[in-house]
DNA sequence: AAAACATTGTTGCATTTGCAACAAAATGAT
DNA sequence: ATCATTTTGTTGCAAATGCAACAATGTTTT
């Protein structure tokens, strides 16, 4: 869902110019840390990819979350912890930068802010949906129950018992929040006992 | 954040019956299935209190969330699977049913739509904190990070290092996914080692 | 007050997982 | 094509966790 789905160039400007938007970007590979400190600011995805990612005290490292274009990125997302916690943009990064207060106090009867609100709302929906289906996979107990889960969310997602992961193994081991070899040792006994079969990113889910 | 918030008994009376929204009533210890089940419902709990609970295929019990007044539940947070999920009220519950597509749809210059719209959009940016937080807790990988994590959320919403339990031991582990009798374990270490005092529900954090 | 029920603490043991280290394979750069 | 770098697979071993069973304590109902 685009944030400015259903508006007008024109009303896009004028809304910018209100809420006091305003663009930032960034090169490949930095840190991101000037912005997005403030629980203030509020961040629309235009262009690139972004990754917060935990540095834990073990050395072992977890993706918290991405952001494509498209995502809100806030400072809820972030928290400053004895681990440290990072973003950093994947590719080429472009963001708008808001004022939540701004947004959310905003007296207008501006018949476009209204379209911008219902936009929000809906991105904010779909941003619950996708915490909730990591939520699914990170509650499950075991290893293979994450990956069986991740599994059954990415099928369902693509309509289809072909998958095509989003990350590599290792990202992927990070992302459920597991130790890479242990779970490419489990990956191995779901292939033994006929689960899956893998093929670089593309895995077939054979059962059911 | 009340989804009425800043607009009149008046006003909300009308905007209930444009966006079609009507009440539906509980009794403690139902189970919902009759509502909720349609992609399209969404719900504004205004009395009561619910959970969904996942019944794992091994006997194991997960509390999935739980819902107080002033919440938004869709059909977002349930998913049909092989291990059973189900909603459960809590206490008596009160529940304003919305569909998500009328609201996004509507198409009218309404200014207490507007303000409607904006409170939405609170609540689920709230969503958003709240399953964030879940996520951090649940992506550490000992039991022992998960429950210094836990109370650490906690501390900073409560802005001390006094914390009470929402829940009992018992649906903390659920809620935190592990085993109780694990946990216990733990909790006596961390208590042995000088991090923590428990007291009932009361837990006082003895570090930093 | 007694009985019934629910919650918490504890412990032995089997299983699962993380960790470390290294080999093999794949990918990217010169 | 060669070399360097990253990703993936594999395995032994120690540590963490789940499970089961039961005792102790706390709570609710009659």
């Amino acid at each position: 869902m685009d944030l400015f789905n259903e508006i007008s160039l024109k009303n896009k400007a004028k809304l910018l110019r209100i809420l006091r938007g305003h663009n930032v970007k960034y090169m490949k590979n930095t840190k991101i840390i000037d912005h997005l400190n403030d629980d203030d600011d509020i961040g629309y995805i235009t262009k690139g990819k972004i990754e917060i990612i935990r540095n834990n005290y073990n050395g072992s490292t977890s993706i918290i979350e991405d952001f494509n274009s498209g995502d809100l990125i806030t400072s809820v997302h972030i928290y400053l912890k004895d681990d440290d916690t990072s973003i950093i943009t994947l590719e080429d990064t472009e963001i708008i930068l808001f004022s939540y207060n701004t947004i959310t106090n905003l007296d207008t009867k501006d018949y476009t802010f209204n379209q911008f609100l219902k936009n929000l709302f809906i991105i904010k929906n779909e941003e619950v949906i996708k915490a909730n289906e990591r939520i699914e996979v990170l509650s499950r107990r075991t290893i293979r129950d994450k990956l069986l889960e991740y599994f059954s969310v990415m099928s369902r997602k693509s309509g289809s018992k072909y998958i095509y992961l989003p990350y590599n193994f290792s990202d992927l081991a990070n992302y459920l929040s597991i130790d890479r070899s242990a779970m490419s040792r489990e990956l191995g006994y779901l292939k033994e006992e006929g689960f899956i079969s893998i093929k670089g990113k593309r895995i077939t889910l054979l059962y059911r």
